[in-house]
DNA sequence: TATGAATGAGCATTCATTCAT
DNA sequence: CATGAATGAATGCTCATTCAT
């Protein structure tokens, strides 16, 4: 253990996720993350630049992660507007009850990151969904006249039920719910209960869990 | 100057908010905001128990503040389900509108406040949200299964535009997008764009702005 | 009430004297002491110049009165060194169990007060005793060779009885043992105890309390 | 300077002893104690909790020395009671010739320290006088009826001498007119000038200094 | 690389004092 | 005289960061 050591940065990263979900930035005192991860705190420096600098880096790699999930998933098969629109929001959700404690950190690191990069990484998302809304648009499975909006929509609704109201709801309905929600107010209103659930699993491509 | 002055505790109040939208917690000093509002910093100590009080209550009383004007407003008359739905939105939407640094501002807020009077007023909304969705659903203007998932969504959706997505946006097409996408999830999917442009107009009572 | 109430003097000094008896100076609040006097924070400083100056007068108003009891008492009638000395003793001994807080609050304050007017006070209550064995050596009732330690100590002795030892012990034995105590360390041994309690009653004036 | 280091800590304790015995508590500001020290201003807080905890192992640790002192030299030898009271004497003369600023210090804390330790080292002073004193009363050394006032007697006896009179007056003298003012009291009279240097050489240990 | 003692800039908070009413 | 809201200088304390080992 000589060497910087990936598994130490691990260690550390997902200790202070665990800290900075329980409690606020200016409240996390790298002191108590050293200590929780059983390294010297001179250590953290080694693999972080700063304090703000690993707060940063949760989060980031935390969204990199969906965003890449998300892609290599649509990247590979030929999907239709509505499936692929399906499987984005069941990788959300997924990611969602896998990792309360970075959902709940995401929401309140907002504003203190400025840095390009994660901005970026937003509008990945984004655009992704919006693109998917507008290829929906042309091939007439949806027909909504603002996809800029709706792809806005979509993150907050997540953090919503993410936040305040998984306790009690399992996986599957929350995305039932919300696919219903958002393919409705995007298309024409097609799509019952039993279709969106079996779809759902086609999407997810799970078959029970 | 002579009682304590509630005045003056609003002033400082939007003073604070002020700062506390432009940079994090932990970054705003309370000379700043003692400064700014052109009082002593002793003076804040008189009005506020601590920096934590300040910032608690900068974000309660912007909440409550939305709550009641929802409240107040639909005690009043009587409105269908639907009108009701689409005055919380207009509502909402207004209030982000109008207050854009309380809304970045709620949104670092998170899980520092867990005090009991906020959890409330959260619950306040989405109950009000609910039993709205439950009434649609029973005078059958709505079809929702799940009317508490929908409820949890609607701030979030707010939270999403806000945020990210208002520049460049106008109120009025905010308004009407977001509509469009909950009454669509919500129900069997009529209304168009215009018709929603319309019973929007009516739900705010103004004809233009 | 429009005139300096010497009455209302009384009442912030007593109340002080109170809290000062309680915790260290540093500790006590002038909001506290205002508050428990049931007048203004402002109306303090009509009275008194400064905390200092309080505090200063609340000590020294006490000291003096025991030195003016005593230099009365001694002043009057022709008492020898031997009753001078055991008066002193009950005059100090008294004003101790009197004032128990007073006690407390002198020993606190100490280094503090600089002010000469204080020094010269303590400096009269030592000259008045050594003076007293001064008077012993001379009249062959002493035979004390360092008489300015042993009036040095007198004070000090009381403190540690007051202080710390007053709980279970009446004054009358106290004086008896302080009495013995000194005298016997000042003159040549006689005195019983018997004697002692005899004299001590002559000395203080009292038949029994 | 890798590991906790006693001897810094030694360093603190002495500059803030200085400090605090020239000015009150109040007065004495921790940037000053850093300064004077050398050292840092964070350090102090990586070995004392807090200005108060300085401020009491200050005064702890000063009057612990003393009764360890005491207690470890009459621990050994076979003194008789008449010996041991003026050894007690000689040594709480000497400590208080050696550290004239912290015996002022003590003097000021007094009430401050609630502390059960600190009650109990001073109680242990006071026991080993009272019982010294009965010891001698049943060797017929002594003759005092009221052993546990003159054992709280002596503390305060130093204090006066040590705070307000050493100055020009040396330690010797000072212990010979002690142990008279106390011995004499004690026991039956006995014991001349000359008598008295010679024990307390004896006593002490020392022949000259 | 790993450590944790040392650091000091930075900040929240206090509280004696003032003064307009 | 009486008041208590307003004040801001003063200061204790924190904690991210550094660096010698």
């Amino acid at each position: 253990m000589q060497r910087p050591d990936e598994k130490k940065r691990q260690l550390i990263a997902a200790t202070a996720a665990k800290l900075f979900a329980t409690r606020p930035f200016h409240k996390v005192k790298l002191d108590d993350v050293a200590a929780e991860a059983g390294v010297g705190k001179g250590t953290l420096y080694v693999y972080f630049k700063s304090k703000e600098d690993l707060y940063f880096w949760l989060i980031y790699d935390a969204f990199s992660q969906v965003i890449e999930q998300l892609e290599s998933q649509l990247g590979r098969g030929e999907l239709s507007a509505s499936q692929t629109l399906r499987r984005i929001i069941a990788e959300l959700v997924k990611f969602g009850f896998d990792n309360p404690q970075l959902f709940e950190l995401m929401r309140s690191a907002g504003p203190r990151i400025k840095d390009e990069r994660w901005e970026t990484k937003r509008k990945e998302l984004v655009t992704l969904i919006e693109k998917t809304i507008r290829r929906g648009n042309k091939s007439g499975e949806f027909d909504d006249p603002h996809p800029e909006i709706t792809a806005l929509c979509l993150p907050g609704f997540m953090r919503s039920v993410m936040l305040f109201g998984s306790r009690g709801l399992d996986e599957r309905t929350v995305v039932v719910q919300i696919t219903r929600l958002v393919e409705r107010g995007v298309c024409g209103g097609e799509g019952s209960d039993k279709n969106d659930k079996r779809n759902v699993a086609v999407a997810t491509g799970r078959n029970g869990r």
